[in-house]
DNA sequence: TGTACATCAGTGAACGCGCGTTCACTGATGTAC
DNA sequence: TGTACATCAGTGAACGCGCGTTCACTGATGTAC
C-alpha cells in the first residue's frame, strides 16, 4: 500500500485542501478527522502519516484558504486600473456568491470567533492571513503614501470580514443584502 | 429538593448569564451541559428541567448577552451629548478592554462564525440581537433622516464586529492595537 | 543490474474520553379536600 | 386550618455516540550490497 514520496506529498495537499473547505463549511470543532479525510477520499487512521495532530492541519488548512483567496482577490485587481482594484476586491469579498459559498471563501470570516480561542499556531497563520489580505488592499491605494494605504487597508479588512459574517448570520434576506451592499459602497469610496 | 416557582425562574436567569459567560469564553461547541451548569453551580442533571436542548440555551444565551451590552452602550452614551454618543459608543467597544474581555463582551464577535452555522432560533436571536445594536449606534446620528442613519448604523456595526474579532485573532499586540485604533478613527469621523 | 530487507502510506479496528440526553431517586413545594 | 397526595427542581449515575489518537497489519517503494 505504500505510496512514492512524491504521491505522497501530493495526498498530503489534497488532505489539505478538503480540510480547508471542511472547516470553513462546517466549523473547526465542528469538523472531525474523520470527515476530513473522508473527503479527501481516505480513511481516518492514514490521517497521523502527514500530520501530528489535528490543531496542526488547523493551522495548514488556514495559511492554504487564506493564499488560495488572496491570489484570487490579487488576480481579480490586477486586471483592472489600479484606482479599480479595490472596488474590484471589496465587489467581490462583499458578493453574494462569497456569502453563500463559505467552503470556498475567506477563512478569517468563516472561522473567525474559532481561530480567536486557536492555539498560538493557528493564531499565527490567521495572523499572516490577515496581513496578506491588508497587503493586497494596501496595494489598490496606488499614489498615497504607503503608511497610508496599510492604515486605511486596516480598516478595509476587518470591515469586509465583520460585514460578511454579519450577512451570513442575520436570517432576514433583505437586511443580508442591505449588509454588503451599504458596506460595499462605503469602502469603495473611501 | 424541590424549589418554588419564583427560586426557579431565578435559578434559570442564573443559568442563562453563566451560559452566555461560558460561551463566550470557551465558544458553543468548546462549552459542555456540565460546564455551563458547573458555572451556575449546579449539576449538570438538572439542566433539562429548564431547557429543552443546548441550542435552546444558546439562543436565550446570545439574547440575553447581547440585551446587557446594548443597554450597556446606550446607558454610556446617553450621559454625552448627543454629537458624542457614537463616538463614547465606537470607543468603549474597540477598547482594550472589551477585546480582552470577550466573556462580558459582545456575543456577535464572540461567537460570530459559529452563529453563522447554528439553526435557525439562534440566528433568529443573533439577528434581533444586531438589530438592537444597529438601532443603539443608528440614534446616535441625532438630526439626519432615519434611513440615512440606519444605513449608516449598517456600515458601523458590522465594522466593529470585524476590527473586535480580528484584535482578539491575531497575535502581534502592536497590529492589534493598530485595528481598534484605525477602525475606531475612521467611525468616529464618519 | 539484481536481490534482500527496511521503510512507510494507507486501512480498519480499537482505545479512553467527554459529549448531549435520559432516568430513578429525593424531598420540599404546591394543591385539593 | 390541617392533612394527604401530586408535582417537580435538583442530584448523580447511566446511555449511546463520535471524538482524537494509537496500533497491528498490508504491500508497494526505497535502499544497501
Amino acid at each position: 500500500m505504500r505510496k512514492s514520496k512524491q504521491e505522497a506529498a501530493v495526498t498530503r495537499q489534497h488532505i489539505i485542501k478538503a480540510a480547508a473547505e471542511e472547516f470553513r463549511k462546517n466549523g473547526i470543532a465542528g469538523t472531525g478527522l474523520s470527515d476530513l479525510m473522508a473527503a479527501a477520499g481516505l480513511t481516518h487512521g492514514g490521517f497521523y502519516r502527514h500530520f501530528d495532530s489535528k490543531d496542526q492541519i488547523v493551522a495548514e488548512a488556514c495559511t492554504a484558504a487564506a493564499e488560495s483567496l488572496v491570489e484570487q482577490l490579487a488576480a481579480s485587481a490586477s486586471k483592472k486600473s489600479p484606482q479599480r482594484g479595490l472596488k474590484t476586491i471589496v465587489e467581490k469579498y462583499l458578493s453574494a456568491a462569497h456569502r453563500d459559498e463559505p467552503a470556498d471563501g475567506c477563512p478569517l470570516a468563516a472561522l473567525g470567533s474559532e481561530m480567536a480561542r486557536a492555539d498560538e499556531a493557528t493564531r499565527a497563520a490567521a495572523t499572516e492571513a490577515f496581513l496578506k489580505l491588508v497587503n493586497v488592499i494596501a496595494a489598490q491605494f496606488g499614489k498615497v503614501r504607503p503608511d497610508v494605504a496599510r492604515r486605511r487597508a486596516l480598516i478595509v479588512a476587518p470591515a469586509m470580514i465583520g460585514a460578511l459574517t454579519m450577512a451570513r448570520i442575520v436570517t432576514n434576506s433583505e437586511l443580508s443584502a442591505a449588509i454588503l451592499q451599504q458596506t460595499e459602497k462605503h469602502l469603495t469610496n473611501l
